[in-house]
DNA sequence: ATCAATACTTGAAGAAGTTAAATATTCGCC
DNA sequence: GGCGAATATTTAACTTCTTCAAGTATTGAT
């Protein structure tokens, strides 16, 4: 029974992973609860759960009160022993790398950060390199029960072997970082796409759990969008999903980089929406904050810069309900230290171009820091542990 | 094994029902390139397709001429027997139901129309009874191998139930259509939304087979898309999936019904584009079989109109291949008689807009008569037999 | 204390798939 | 024509996973 779990894959019988993965996901469960949801019989979950109960990965809760209507043996609830193994996690940027630990459950114990010169392969390996001493050294765990590193990125990326297949904003073509980092390391490396891998940590372990299709939109220089359907990650058949950035909402609109007009991005990325804010100002050297700031204190073309990005990233938001009809969407992103310019511009163009009942989707909208993205880098780990 | 199968379920061993649906829609197939292909061994593939073939669904093909590079004993391919068991599929419109008999291959053996005076539930009931009758008439195959019915209409429908929860266009709510029709018809009956069923056809039977996602665009009066997503049809959580018609791709254009402004539908359905051409000619009788002839003929006003629809099409087809990377996309519909106005426009559209490599998504662009969609209906059938 | 209700465990039986060996059929070559 | 390599399919023994049915455990209510 889970022959590999030693050498660092977590191979078992169907029922287990099923189990394993919904008391992770979905906090202490009882065994009839769990033979209900996952349409087992209890005797299937208790033979399940006895090998992970003796190799630590989960344990029987004390039973709390009840809560049923009356008679019958209390349950004791399944948990995840979520100290039974930790998770390096790391966010690439291009001038920084930022690192996380986190238990089974995705809670982080300790981070730190990096700064990044030159974004070459050596030098990012070897930067990833100190951060994990860096994390170590944070970390007052178990280091021993750290066998996993998950490396997130944006740009084309093979989770499955690990291969950058390109990046554009280190410009690398076809590096095999999950490799090197493994021979750099010593660990089992996964790598993921950023919005991805923030995608799978917010459906594993965020506001997604239980969703059987969730969207995650990130707002910053690029405007992207980490989707779950059916349960799954989507992908795209050419490697090309959740580019929400690049849907045309104006057709009168600006000629985005990307060749169209009127996507999301030009109108609503870092970059225009500076542009926009220096040419309405007439200042050329106007920064993000800086319009921020003049945003937030009352000017009044500045402010509609930002009304038009809200307006066109609602747009883009209630594409997806259209298109997919997720259960729930988080907008987030590092451009995001700006949502309260943003918020009801974003929720009012959504709930107008919503369709219907598309309109009930739950919109968060929250800023999430770098350490949340290299949680999920982490959660990633997580998942290819327990989902080989 | 398969115990219900002359109660009309068809359930077996996963690797029954793998097997079955690869030969079905992937055509003749040996034993081991099925093991292949199923990640199980020929064995497990022999003993599922016993029964198979015992029942009369499968049989082997006489071994054709070797394709190999040289020795060994020659493949004797499974097929499936097309003329096992035959499906009613009907389309429902608002006046007309359109019938079709399909054997299990989902190709066409007989067809009929009826015309619907009141589209009250009893009314529609009686014409597809009479439908039915009809096409058992025209029918020469074997009529007690025919024990399934699918509807296909638009709406919110919920296929696992059989009941229309939603049809704006015959103004019905709450129907159970599935138990009705099975009353009236003595048959197995599934009911489905048509624009998914058309898709579900396509994606067993036409241009998607074998692809894990896929795309149907649907160009008329509305317009709609089936999605398929790693293998399954989305469905969207409140019921609302695949609105291409309502995503905004002109924020600066017209207000449309849903209460958005700049939707696909406002701009490129029939509807709207016949409204834009009773402006440009000020002809207010203008019909848009007419519109389509002044386009045809060279009239530039009437042209623009169908150019700035073709565009607007293929901006929502480009948002499509950008969020969910589908790995080919059918446009069809009603409306596509008038495709030579359409077609160049959407591919330049679709080309510009699509992001990087989504762009190399192919496109089929043809219409597709009211049959096809019965033959949809017919095509939910067969799915419903063989994945219950 | 006893009973009904609910949760969990156990062991036998069954289903589904795998492995390994046997069988079948062909081609190329002598 | 016979032989061996190559490939496809079948068979039988075995493994694994799950369910079923019957038991044990623990509680609240009477």
């Amino acid at each position: 029974m889970f022959p590999g779990i030693d050498t660092g894959t977590f191979a078992g019988p169907p029922a287990a992973t099923a189990v394993f993965t919904t008391v992770l996901t979905e906090g202490p469960v009882s065994r009839v609860a769990l033979a209900r949801r996952l349409g087992l019989s209890s005797a299937a979950v208790t033979k399940a759960a006895r090998p992970l109960i003796d190799l630590g990965y989960l344990h029987e809760l004390a039973a709390t009160e009840r809560s049923g209507p009356g008679a019958g043996r209390p349950a004791s609830p399944l948990a995840v022993r979520a100290e039974r193994e930790f998770f390096l996690g790391v966010k690439i940027t291009a001038d920084e790398v930022i690192g996380v630990v986190c238990d089974l459950r995705a809670q982080v114990h300790a981070s730190a950060r990096r700064s990044l010169d030159h974004p070459d392969v050596d030098a990012v390996l070897t930067e990833v390199g100190r951060l994990a001493d860096d994390l170590f050294d944070a970390f007052s765990g178990d280091r021993t029960r750290v066998r996993r590193l998950g490396l997130a990125l944006s740009g084309d990326i093979d989770r499955s072997t690990g291969l950058v297949r390109y990046s554009p904003f280190l410009h690398w073509r076809d590096v095999p970082l999950g490799r090197l980092a493994a021979q750099r390391t010593g660990l089992t490396v996964t790598v993921e796409n950023d919005v991805k891998a923030l995608t799978a940590a917010e459906h594993w372990f965020g506001e997604g759990v239980g969703a059987e299709s969730f969207a995650l939109v990130t707002v910053g220089t690029g405007i992207g969008c980490g989707l779950v359907v059916n349960g799954r990650l989507v992908s795209g058949t050419y490697g090309v999903a959740g580019e929400i950035g690049h849907l045309t909402v104006d057709a009168t609109g600006p000629d985005c980089h990307c060749g169209g007009r009127g996507c999301v991005e030009s109108i609503a990325g870092t970059d225009a929406i500076v542009a926009q804010a220096r040419d309405r100002t007439g200042r050329p050297d106007l920064t993000f904050d800086e319009a921020v700031t003049l945003a937030r204190g009352g000017h009044e073309q500045v402010r509609a810069v930002f009304t038009r990005a809200g307006g066109a990233i609602g747009c883009g938001i209630a594409a997806v309900a259209n298109l997919v009809g997720p259960t729930r969407i988080v907008v987030s992103g590092e451009g995001l230290a700006a949502y309260d310019l943003f918020d009801s511009h974003i929720r009012t163009s959504f709930e107008r171009q919503a369709f219907g009942a598309a309109a009930r989707c739950p919109l968060s909208i929250r800023p999430l820091p770098f350490e949340e993205w290299a949680r999920g880098a982490a959660a990633v780990g997580i998942q290819s542990l327990v989902v080989p």
